[in-house]
DNA sequence: TCCGTCTATTGACAATTTGCACATAGCGTG
DNA sequence: CACGCTATGTGCAAATTGTCAATAGACGGA
């Protein structure tokens, strides 16, 4: 229970403006065939380092409930319990792109008011009323 | 109640919006002093329009409930029922300081990944596998 | 062999956030 | 006074996210 009104919910890099687990997801995956475990380390690359692995676990699943990957269980043995291998749809690469896009946007409305911000300080109005 | 497996939950730019709110709300009170109503309206230049207006004033709320900004009625009437004004605080300066911080972070980690994206494309592995 | 550790995945539940439908209320107009 | 516009607020259902613990195979050492 994080109770209420000690500002900064979420400072320390969890929560941040926008979901990049799955486009972060899927960009991996366009790279080739994975499993959670690996795509769980190279998330750190992507500024999403020490996510809970549940959560990814969770979120490839419910990628794989909307066709945009596939699973098969990866049948040679390795050190450790058999591996679900995640694989790139056709439906997963059309998702990424159109997801970049709505990335892009968002950049733009971020840098739109950082703009708007910057510009009011160098205004000499930059003390709060 | 949305269902469930029908992809793209938030296309048409709902989701995203959300976590704009707070440092929007705060980069327009930087202009000066206004009140939920107002700044509903306004709210369309930064790509936040069409907002449920409960959600921005309880947005309000909680900032003012985190220090970020005071509100007081005010007198002069108007047509329509009294208005609940808004002021930045100190605090709600600073706080739009990091959060506009945190929002650039944000976009350089959209960079990252579109770039990642673009370079992957362009080295003609653009097809998944 | 038993234990601890590392690799891997999953399930369940609590906490938080968000969406939405509706309630309230003053003012102007016909 | 009924209606529509301006304004704000409440409460609850639904969705999302965070966290904890369970399961399980392989491997190395005591």
């Amino acid at each position: 229970m994080r109770g209420r009104g000690q500002g900064w919910r979420w400072r320390g890099c969890s929560r941040r403006a926008v979901r990049f687990l799955e486009p972060t997801l899927l960009l991996l995956l366009h790279h080739g065939p994975s499993h959670g475990y690996t795509l769980l380390e190279q998330m750190e690359e992507f500024g999403l380092g020490g996510l809970n692995p549940s959560v990814v676990y969770r979120a490839l699943r419910e990628m794989e409930s909307r066709g945009w990957v596939t699973s098969t269980w990866n049948e040679e043995r390795t050190q450790g319990p058999p591996r679900r291998v995640y694989n790139l749809t056709a439906q997963g690469d059309e998702a990424l792109g159109l997801w970049t896009q709505d990335l892009q946007e968002t950049r733009d409305l971020i840098s739109h008011l950082v703009t708007a911000y910057s510009q009011h300080m160098e205004k000499g109005e930059g003390e709060y009323h």
